[in-house]
DNA sequence: TAGATTGTTAATCGATTAACAATC
DNA sequence: TAGATTGTTAATCGATTAACAATC
C-alpha cells in the first residue's frame, strides 16, 4: 500500500508512544489536544510531534488542535494496529512460559498462536494452552497458523542460529530476547528486549559521583 | 571521581554492546581484534568503534588493533561493572516473579535483594526466596539493603505513583517494566522494557507490502 | 623498515527545533 | 473577526563517517 521509505525510523518508534498517551487521555475523556499539551505530556517538544505526525498526513485543525479520537485511529491505521497479529514463540523454557502467558499482548493486538521448542522433551507439551511444536516444523506450522512475527526466547548459544533459521523460512519481524544481538538481513526487523543491556548503560551514570 | 558531561548518551548506550561481543570473542580464545572486525561482527562501522572509545581514552595499538582482554576490562570498569549492583523490584504480581526469578541477572553482576508490593495478600509472602516488604517501607529497606537500582513491575494505573514514590526516597536508576512512560527528574535514569511497544513499531514495516 | 591500524580532525549527513504564513 | 494552533520551511544542532597523519 504506502511506500514507507521516507519515513526515518526514529520518527515510526516514536508512534506507539503517542499511541499509547492518545489512548490514555481518550479513556480520561478528553476530546482534543494539542501539540504544545502533548508534548508537555511526552516531554518532547510539540514541533517534533507536529513534524512526526506531517510524514503521514495532516491530523489537526489549526487553531484548535488534534481530535483525539481521530488521530487515535488514524495512528492505529498507519501502524497496522487495527487488526490482530498472529505471534509465535521460539524457545519454551522459563522465559518463554512467562511470555505465552504474558497477558499483555492480547489486548494489543498480538495474539501468541504457537510455540516452538527443539528438546524432545519440551514438544509436545502444554504451555499457557499451547502445545509445543519442534521447531524443525517451524515453516510448515507457521504457515498453516499465519504467524507473521516470531519471538525468540533461546538462549544465546544458539540465538544466532534459531534467527537464521527463522529468516530463511521468511520471517521480517523478530522479537529477541535473548541476551545476544543477532545479525539479519536489511528486510527483516529485529528488534532486542535486554534488561541486561538496559541495566549495563545506567550503572555508568550511578558509577559517576 | 569522571565526569561524564562530555559523553553523549548514544555512545554510553552502545558501550553494553561492544561489552558483550567482547566477552563473547575472549570465551572462543581471540585475544586481539581491530575496529574493523568488530564492526563486521557489529554492523557498525569501524570509525564510529574507535570514535565512541576515543571518548574514555586510548585503548588500541596502531597497526594492531585492540587487546580483547584489556579493552573489556577497561569497558568494565568504565561502565561501573566491576562491582556488584543491588536491586529491588517493585511490584510482586506475576510479571515481578518472572523478574525475580530471572537468572541472568546475577551473572552480570545485578543481585535482586528484596522485593515490594503494596497488596496485604502478597507482603509477607516470599518469591524467588526473597521476603516480600510493604512497599511503604521502601526508602528504609532499601537504606539498610543498600540498593541502588529498582525495577518495576505494576500496573499502567499505578506506575507513575511508585515511580514518584521512589524518586522521593533517592532512587537514581530505576528499569521500568510498566506499560507506561513515566515522567521522572532529569538527574534519575529510567529505562523502559515493553515488548507491546516494540511489537508495535514492527508492525509498521509489516503493513507496508 | 613496510604494513597495518589507531586516534582525531574535518566533512557529511540527518534529526531536531524555531519561526511563521496559512487557516480553522 | 481575533486568537490559537497547525503544517512546513529554513536554521540549528548533533551524530556519523571519511580521511589521514601518527605510530605501533
Amino acid at each position: 500500500m504506502t511506500t514507507h521509505s521516507g519515513v526515518p525510523e526514529v520518527v515510526v518508534d516514536r508512534l506507539p508512544q503517542y499511541l499509547r498517551a492518545l489512548a490514555q487521555l481518550e479513556s480520561s475523556g478528553i476530546d482534543v489536544i494539542s501539540s504544545q499539551q502533548l508534548g508537555e505530556l511526552l516531554q518532547v517538544t510539540p514541533a517534533q510531534i507536529r513534524k512526526d505526525l506531517s510524514y503521514f498526513g495532516r491530523f489537526g485543525k489549526q487553531g484548535r488542535g488534534y481530535s483525539i479520537s481521530h488521530l487515535l485511529e488514524r495512528l492505529r491505521n498507519i501502524l497496522g494496529l487495527d487488526q490482530t497479529w498472529n505471534v509465535a514463540v521460539v524457545g519454551v523454557g522459563r522465559l518463554g512460559r512467562s511470555i505465552i502467558s504474558y497477558p499483555g499482548f492480547e489486548p494489543e493486538g498480538f495474539r501468541v498462536v504457537c510455540a516452538f521448542d527443539s528438546a524432545p522433551v519440551v514438544v509436545g507439551q502444554v504451555a499457557g494452552g499451547l502445545t509445543v511444536y519442534n521447531f524443525a516444523d517451524y515453516a510448515e506450522i507457521a504457515e498453516r497458523e499465519h504467524v507473521q512475527i516470531a519471538i525468540v526466547a533461546v538462549p544465546a548459544n544458539v540465538a544466532q542460529a534459531v534467527i537464521d533459521d527463522l529468516v530463511a523460512a521468511g520471517v521480517k519481524s523478530i522479537l529477541n530476547y535473548a541476551p545476544k544481538s543477532a545479525l539479519t538481513p536489511p528486510d527483516v526487523r529485529i528488534r532486542n528486549v535486554d534488561p541486561v543491556v538496559s541495566l549495563q548503560s545506567m550503572t555508568y551514570y550511578l558509577s559517576a559521583v
